[in-house]
DNA sequence: GCTCTATAGTTCGAGACGCACTATACAGAA
DNA sequence: TTCTGTATAGTGCGTCTCGAACTATAGAGC
């Protein structure tokens, strides 16, 4: 996670560290108005997941701790489960903002199999499902997009808040099909 | 980082769960011998960090973790910075040979920029600069791998204990090359 | 009203993270 | 000789992340 200040409601609030993952929350909340933290983790799933993993109880926390410093109003249903749904408030706003516009640093790849042949094991082994693996990923990105593009959207792009969306799904195709020839490429030719 | 299970000398030590960055510490220490945690932090930022990032404090005490665990050898130096070296013990090289042959899950990919992107950034501003971070790290990769095909090696493979090196520099290779072209044509088309 | 399954969520302890700091060695200048 | 600069080597610690395992609620079908 990177580095952030902390920030906070300077009245009513505890200061938290703003992670990448409360940016992640925060984005989503940005697309989907308010949302329980269980819409939040359907939509994580279908998007931001595959560039920045977070698993579902991280997820599951994460609204509440932004709630409680501030970023976040917290609404409570009175019947049923007495789910809480959350939305952006200002200073939520502000921050997701100020940080959209901020340098990121560089992307990581992280690969336990490519440890594993560091370690010895044999690449023909270690990869011998990946290509599928990375195939239906791609069919998943392109159902998504499908999808995506099927859904109604104002003309003007600047309105449009499914435009970041796209683009991340976009970018996702770009590199599963990289990613399913450069390990045909590793295969053949292991060294 | 990956579930593992509990394993443990029985006799002597203290049970700890052994995760992915134990045995990035433990395949290093197959290739160098005995070696300080400096040792091992130089090594990895050649190699395992490419594909497997760890920050340096955790990477430093894990021998130590090891060690305890009945995994690792411990030896102090008796004058001048008094450093430790550490050296795998057999219970230490079986936990690595079962882990490498065991199934890898599918790799990851994290990047705070593209969730940038998806919080409605310009990605030409935030790739901007990207094409020639992965340029470099491609340049060090191949800098990296002609060294070590410099280096003395004997002829039969399964003796060698550089092979495992070779193949993950040559797939990191690979994967840079993908992406620069991955990143150029997302630039053309972000949506 | 019971039981099955999908959905929706929580708990918690160990490990990872990274900022900020400390310490040691050794070279060349004062 | 001591000073001061810089590369090398290493530590402390609070906050956050991770994931296994568990709990709870809703609705379908019997």
């Amino acid at each position: 996670m990177q580095a952030e200040k902390m920030k906070a409601d300077p009245i009513k609030s505890k200061a938290i560290r703003l992670t990448t993952t409360s940016y992640a929350v925060m984005s989503l909340l940005e697309m989907l108005g308010e949302a329980t933290p269980y819409d939040l983790k359907q939509a994580l799933e279908h998007s931001i997941q595959n560039f920045w993993p977070v698993p579902h109880t991280t997820f599951y926390e994460e609204p509440a701790r932004l709630a409680q410093a501030g970023y976040l109003s917290q609404r409570q249903e009175s019947g049923g489960r007495r789910r809480k749904s959350y939305a952006l408030l200002q200073s939520g706003r502000e921050a997701l903002r100020e940080w959209a516009e901020s340098p990121a640093g560089p992307s990581q790849y992280r690969d336990e199999g490519m440890l594993k042949v560091f370690a010895g094991a044999d690449p023909r082994v270690v990869y011998a499902g990946r290509g599928d693996w990375h195939r239906q990923k791609l069919a998943e990105l392109e159902g998504y997009l499908k999808n995506l593009r099927e859904r109604e959207r104002p003309e003007d792009p600047s309105e449009d808040r499914w435009r970041g969306a796209e683009a991340t799904l976009i970018a996702g195709i770009n590199y599963q099909q990289q990613m399913i020839e450069s390990i045909e490429r590793f295969i053949e030719n292991p060294g």
